[in-house]
DNA sequence: CGCGCCCGTGTAACCGGTTTCAACGATAGG
DNA sequence: CCTATCGTTGAAACCGGTTACACGGGCGCG
């Protein structure tokens, strides 16, 4: 006895009443009598009845599911913003695709196309960079989309994130406020991140600063550590664009015997949970990733309920004064 | 100025055939003049049509959809292995939608019950201790599941994963072998893991260990361990059942002042991308994590495309040796 | 030269819901 | 007591694909 699933017709029968009334019980319609609406609910709960999305979603031309596409999912500034998205689409009822990116334009397109034809209603894009085909075929299909991590008033499209630029020259004010002439900055891979230009350029904006390169993960930042620290005109803060990028320029540190804030301040950007445990903890900028998730989400789904367009929003980044920089000896 | 998002009978309607054609060259079947399907091709592209996703998956009874339910997406090992999943899936053109449920077996089953309710045709759950009625849901739906993290030949249900118990025996084996008499087990909460109760109960079916509850954070391990450290008969040796709670530990042990390995040992769980970066680099037991995601993934969809059963799989994990242990004084 | 077969294509029946509209009985008002 | 109205329900169209089946024309073969 191979059961099908069950359809509303099973349901309809059960009761001796048509598909439309258990549609409408179903969609909690008011023009329905207590007592039918009791039966059928009766009747659904015994038959373990769940509708068939597919076809709810072709009637209503509603799938009730957003998509976004990262970089990384293993990065946690990410994962802490993936959380936020899940969290908040969740309480509305609403599902989470996601797929990763790489960084890299031709993946991200395909992703979406993919996300597309997977019935994705709405789309949370990260960074800004994204090549004009994509923004077409997202217009073109009429899909709402918004670009997060970033936010820039001039831009055609929604974006919902930091002004990357004036959060990095901030950093670097507040690095030479504490009497440091000498700063390296340790960032990511410039090449496909748009944000980690835009802080470059924005910490360049504030001082003349060297800048070192490394893999957007500890090992990186050890790596870009130790390249700044043999620099002829040793620096005497780094400025790492990451939390992970700071932890690893610790680990380089403490191999070199250097101490911190001691010999050398270390500041990070995003404020991840575990820079206040660290010895000494971190100053760190934060940034409110999961807010921001929240915000986005909440702006996608409002706009695919009520039809109200998306507004761009920015988000302040703070600085969090721990113990890893003081003035230069 | 095109209205609508384009059907498939416009499609059809542009090269003066019948949408029976075009769908056949939407899905690639043979029987379709080479000329004919040029057109179509042609026409689909200058429309840039895709074709709706709901109605297609109302027709064929398929969504390419695949769902993960896990406690938590900011983990980094959760992370690591969505990240598999995700990669694996994407190659084979099925999308991955998620939840989390925070280890709450009514926020799992409500997280099921929505994805189910969105199309998801396979779940990967975490862990193995599930309520009955998630199972029997999922039975009733016919839809197919794996449990991950875990491996359990005896259970009903397919697990792909480790063998916990073993493997936090093993540890504790590898430890004592190094010499260690008095080892502390650091570990994340009990009452919502069954992974960590499993290695619990392994761990001490090796040796008797003092065992010290944190939660599954830096700060956690950082407590956890100074409990241990706190005790009468201090602990010679910390077996940290995953290696954020051992960089907490780590960061414990500096702010005390002790050495690692010198004064006191470390070992983790997980291997992360960064424990060998640690100073001094982590000893550690390595989980697969990304193969076990493939895993699943893989299983998943040929078990979707051809109906072959799930079958378990058992993942070895191995002692990463590094620096972090040494015989104790 | 005619028959049958196969290839390419179209017609129409589904898939399982939502929703419009009409019909029905009961009730209230004149 | 008759009729207008309301509340409840059902019939059927529709969403946009897939696919079984029918059909017509060209070709090979007898």
């Amino acid at each position: 006895m191979t059961r099908k699933v069950g359809t509303i017709r099973d349901v309809a029968d059960r009761v001796g009443l048509s598909i439309a009334t258990v549609s409408r019980v179903m969609n909690g319609a008011r023009n329905v009598a207590p007592a039918t609406r009791d039966k059928v609910l009766e009747a659904i709960r015994a038959l373990n009845y769940l509708p068939n999305p597919a076809a709810r979603a072709l009637s209503t031309a509603k799938s009730r599911t957003v998509a976004t596409v990262i970089p990384s999912i293993e990065h946690s500034i990410y994962a802490k913003f993936m959380g936020a998205v899940e969290r908040t689409l969740a309480e509305q009822g609403y599902s989470l695709v996601f797929a990763v990116s790489n960084g890299v334009a031709e993946q991200e397109h395909a992703a979406v196309q993919k996300l597309l034809g997977m019935g994705a209603e709405g789309f949370i894009l990260s960074g800004q960079a994204h090549g004009a085909e994509l923004t077409e075929l997202l217009d073109l299909r009429r899909v709402p989309y918004v670009f997060t991590s970033v936010y820039d008033p001039d831009s055609a499209v929604p974006t919902i994130g930091y002004d990357n630029h004036a959060l990095a020259a901030e950093a670097v004010r507040f690095l030479r406020g504490e009497g440091h002439e000498r700063i390296a900055v340790l960032h990511g891979p410039l090449d496909t991140n748009d944000r980690a230009r835009a802080r470059l350029a924005g910490a360049r904006s504030a001082a003349p600063v060297a800048a070192f390169e490394g893999a957007l993960d500890v090992a990186g930042g050890k790596q870009a550590a130790r390249a700044a620290l043999a620099e002829a005109n040793r620096p005497t803060a780094l400025l790492c664009f990451s939390d992970v990028l700071a932890l690893g320029a610790c680990f380089a540190l403490a191999e070199a015997g250097l101490s911190v804030p001691g010999e050398m301040s270390v500041m990070g950007f995003d404020n991840l949970d575990w820079t206040s445990e660290l010895v000494p903890p971190l100053t760190t900028m934060n940034l409110p990733a999961r807010k921001m998730g929240q915000e986005a989400a909440r702006q996608l789904v409002e706009r695919l309920e009520t039809g109200v367009p998306l507004a761009s929003a920015r988000f302040d980044g703070t600085i969090i004064t721990r113990g890893s920089v003081a003035p230069p000896r």
